[in-house]
Order: structure tokens, then sequence, then C-alpha cells
DNA sequence: CTCCTAAATGGCACTCAGTGCCACAAACAG
DNA sequence: CTGTTTGTGGCACTGAGTGCCATTTAGGAG
């Protein structure tokens, strides 16, 4: 039997060609544009096949958004770490509160992020990772207990509309307006009505 | 000079090619699946070319969805047409209340919406449509006046997170649920504090 | 009706994403 | 060392989507 964690050689090395593949992809796409840079541009920059290319990522789409699940994981878990008697949309507003750092650090490049509004099969598949993501959320807040499913799915839908406002107001200034009182600001006016 | 307008025998044929493809296409999908039908199947069915497939939807998804900018222009006039002094919030509860029905039998199979449901590449087409949608209607509202663009955002989005948990709740019931309801108590959950 | 132009069509060839298959090399366990 | 597992490259194939061209057809001008 092997060590099933991720440690050992074999796995180590794995993370690292990924990673190496992300960022030449990334890399390549905000030069040229993603339509203009194809896999084999990628994997001929990063030292391997096209065929390997796709045995680390599904799709060309996935070289930008491989953490998405990671990430959903591990924010689902914050939701089930908060205080059991919290409501629940109070503990929405602090999980996404504490995750917005780490989620700008996973995407550095700003760059990156005008070239994902403006690439169709980016947004696409961002919508996608973020309808998960979010799915994953309500079943977490829903085994907290407290309320049903309808409610899980409007509270973490009308979360993600308060994250996405924040994100455009932030985007539209430049940086220059604060986002942590943006969000705030968002969720304080969808509170729910008791 | 021709007229430019929907009369005459090239456009309403055209029309109709349009209608009879989606027809079959939709039909296709709901038999085999999206990712085994072809289409070189769907122009074969439809007595067309497959190179006259694409003169009448840019992809293979569109053929599910090619109403929705049609329909998204119109929903947004709608909010336009609201009275003026209407606080935004109500606005967009009674557009989305009256267009409930117009949406629905626009895609009458239900059978389809499982199939949209459980498709990767015809999830991620129908958010963006939908992004699209609440772009233009987050225009409309903030043209009305009475709100900036942050707001505007937030509320469109908050409104689609509304609708989304109305839809949700609905299918899960199996149409046991009244749909105008949820949306109701969803709407009436979400308004905006002062 | 005839001529002319614009639009619609079909066919072909091409690029590129994504997959299945196979042969080969490196790591690892015994 | 030996068998097994895992990663890799190469190849061929399907299918979406596009550019180009030759042909047909609708609809307006004379």
């Amino acid at each position: 039997m092997t060590n099933g964690d991720g440690s050992g050689l074999r796995a180590r090395t794995r993370r690292a060609v990924r990673a190496e593949l992300a960022a030449t992809a990334i890399g390549l796409f905000v030069e040229r544009g993603f339509d203009d840079t194809t896999v084999d541009d990628i994997a001929a920059a990063a030292g391997v096949s096209r065929r390997s290319f796709f045995r680390y990522f599904p799709s060309k789409e996935d070289a930008v958004f491989g953490d998405a699940e990671d990430v959903a994981g591990r924010v689902a878990d914050a939701v089930t770490a908060r205080p059991a008697g919290e409501p629940p949309w109070e503990c929405l507003r602090a999980v996404l509160h504490d995750w917005r750092e780490p989620i700008r650090a996973a995407h550095p490049d700003p760059a990156l992020l005008r070239l994902i509004e403006t690439t169709p099969a980016l947004r696409a598949r961002l919508h996608v990772k973020r309808e998960q993501m979010r799915e994953r959320i309500a079943a977490a807040l829903l085994a907290r207990g407290g309320l049903d499913a309808f409610t899980a799915d409007l509270l973490t839908g009308a979360a993600g509309a308060a994250l996405d406002a924040a994100n455009r107001a932030w985007l539209r200034s430049d940086g220059a307006l604060d986002h942590a009182e943006l969000l705030d600001r968002a969720f304080t006016a969808l509170r729910p009505q008791s």
C-alpha cells in the first residue's frame, strides 16, 4: 500500500507540473488572448506534450480555474465551522469576508480578471464554477440546520449577488474603493427580514 | 430600398427555418442527449446542410437559447415602462412576476429543463445568457434614476437569486408548489432595508 | 417578362479542442 | 533484480466552428 496523501515524489512533481502549466497558460492568455492561444502553444511553452496537458486539465479553460474546487470545499468547511447559533446570513457574511483575501490572492493579476470578463468561454466556465460553489455552500448551510432548502438556495444566491456587486463596483473604481466596506454594504442592504 | 422590417417572404421563411431547426435540435437533445447529438444529425433531420445550421445559430447550444436576447430586451423595456416613482425592488418584483409565464412558455418541455440542468455545456450557456440579461436590466433600472450602479447591480443580482431559488424549489416539488408564491416569498425575504 | 443584385444555400477544406489507444520509460514494492 | 504501477509522447479519430467559392433563388428596376 502506498501513501495516499500528497507526500512522495510522484504527487509533488505532479503538483509542480500542474502549477507550471497553469502559470504558463495564464501568461500566454494574458499576452495573446485566450482564443489566439492553442493548447499546443501552452504545452510547448511548458515543455510537455499536448496530450499531457489534458492529463492535468480536462479543458483549456480549467488551466485558469483549476483550483476552484479546492476553494469551494474549504469555504464550505468554513461555513460548517461557524458558531452553531449564528444566523445564516451573518454566517455567510463572515465567511465571505474572511475569504476575500485568499480568493483574490489566487488570482493576483488584474489583467487576468479583465481577460475573464471579456472572454465568453472563460466567463461561462467561471459561472459554472461559481454555481458549483454555491451549491456546496448551500448544502453546508442546510446541514447547520435552522432553515429549509429554499432559504439556503435563496441566501447563498443573494450572497453571490452581494459579492458580484461589490467586485464590479471595486473594478469600476479601479481598486480605489474599499472592497470590504462595499461587501458589507451589500450584505446589510440584503439582510433578510425576520 | 427594401423593407428592413420582418415582413416579406425572405424574413418569414428565415424565421420559419430557424424555428424548425430549434425544434428539431431540442427534440433530438431530449431524446438522445446533447453530447450524443451532432450538428450533422440536426441538420439532416431538419433537411438543411450542416453549413446552413451555423448560419442560423452561432453554436449548437444556441439552438436551445436562441431567443434569449429578445426576451432580455423586452424584460428591460418592461422595467423602463414601470411607474417612475416605484421603488426599484418593487419594480423588479413586478416585472419578474409578469414575465414568469412568457418565459416558461418559451421552454414548455420540463424534460428540456432537466436536460439543461444536467448538461454542463448548456448550463454554462444559460449562465452567460442570464448574466447578459441581468446587465441589460441593471442598465434599464439605472436609467430610471434613484439609485447608483452598485445598487442596480446588487438588486438585479438579488432578483436573479430570488428567481433561481423559486425555480429550484418549484422543480424539487415537481411543480406541486405555487411558483408565484415562492417568488413572492423570495422577494419579500430579500427586500432591501432603507 | 427580363435583367440584375442581394441573399440563401451546399460543399469543401481547414483549425483546433478533446479522447482513446498503444508503446515506452521511470518509479516503486517485493 | 522483477513485476507492477504511474506518467509520458505519439498517433489517429470525432466533432465544433470558420472561410471560401460556386450555384441557386427571391425580389426589385427597367
